[in-house]
DNA sequence: GTCTATATTGTGATAGAC
DNA sequence: GTCTATCACAATATAGAC
């Protein structure tokens, strides 16, 4: 049997609504809720019902300005990953020293995700479980082609790198690999929280002590690991 | 108006089934091929006709298996959950030495987790969304209480951390900050595979070389870090 | 813009034949 | 043990009153 084309919501733009007033609290609101969802449940383990109930309005209204499930979470996505991504991009893209560097990614990171304490788990949830559809939003949050950005990121750190090599001061180590060491030893104690929780038997406070302690001694300990 | 209760199908227990022949197979089946979509789309976004398709049976073999789609979702947690921690508790807890441990849990995992790359995401996600269902399969996948375990673990690594600090050959840190920097380092660009690949542009090509130069750099890292 | 009511589809689960 | 057919309910989405 042939199904009939589901009639579709014209489309509507509240988001340019000219009077800003109690629409665009509501939209907020509505955002900052599917956000606070979202981020506990995941994409498809999160409900409308849910979201609404947090907003304190009704399931339709999600629709009134978002129109489906996948368009509110893809602005969610993107709100996150902007809030995460362009900060690696402007710290290592930066002429500032490497020691520099080091210093300010790793303040940055274990601040920013002390208070965001779900973002890791949820952004590495969303990135395994839907890689396609991420590709676009994540360039949508960094704000340009990761293509582009990237390499020529990384030839600013190789030659810092060599640089230090040649004075004797660092051993060689592949850009990239500089990288993701830099980030896994940030952000995996979050990802990784509830299993630390559970392993190490850490409750919110015992974790929120030892990123306290972290925050003194990863900059040493990953200085450290680069020296000749 | 009240809803009656849901009847429920009796107990029934066809894993103790008696002669193993098509049975045994088929519920093997099903279990792999619920395996794979769960690590896909997580507990949440798998669907039980996917893993009968994956599985080449019907929909309500499954449901006559494993009952429901929870408890086919934790059989496979913690079958995989098992094939990970165990490693980490066995190698950290043994009497050698702490730079053969280093070797022997890097070599381990990244081993293991390049022929199951979808496993730390999997992971992640899963004790992220149901960290409170987590806690007891976590505690049978580990084969004992994790509370009582890791003490036992750390103090061990305590010892033999300030063994080598009084040599003078390593710098004072604790066990948990050891412990948790070595997994970070092994575990988290498997986690962040899908967000490596658009970042930096790896195929899986190019991810699996790169995890070949890690093998070989990071127990050289992960020592340097650790000297005075 | 916001609500209530309802349509429509998706999905886990069950009954019952073989 | 395995299948087909179906149920019951959850969940997204829409219509239309206010």
């Amino acid at each position: 049997m042939i199904k009939p084309a589901r009639k579709r919501k014209p489309v509507r733009s509240p988001t340019a609504a000219k009077i800003p007033g109690r629409e665009a609290a509501t939209e907020q609101r509505i955002l900052a809720a599917a956000r606070a969802v979202f981020l506990r449940h995941g994409t498809a383990g999160a409900r409308m019902q849910e979201i609404a109930a947090e907003a304190g309005v009704n399931q339709a209204l999600l629709h009134y300005y978002f129109r489906t499930k996948e368009r509110l979470s893809a602005a969610v996505f993107q709100q996150v990953a902007s809030r995460i991504f362009p900060a690696l991009v402007q710290t290592l893209g930066a002429e500032t020293s490497l020691d520099g560097k080091i210093n300010h990614l790793i303040a940055i990171y274990l601040d920013n995700l002390s208070q965001n304490l779900f973002v890791p788990g949820y952004l590495i949830s969303e990135l395994h479980h839907h890689p396609e559809r991420v590709q676009q939003l994540l360039s949508g949050a960094i704000g340009a082609d990761p293509q582009i950005v990237m390499p020529a990121l990384l030839k600013t750190l190789e030659r810092q790198i060599n640089e230090r090599v040649r004075d004797g001061t660092m051993r060689p180590i592949k850009p990239q690999q500089f990288v993701i060491n830099l980030i896994s030893l940030c952000i995996f104690p979050f990802a990784a929280r509830p299993m630390l929780s559970i392993v190490f038997g850490m409750n919110d406070a015992a974790f929120m002590r030892f990123i306290e302690q972290r925050k003194k001694e990863l900059p040493e300990f990953f200085r450290g690991a680069l020296r000749p």
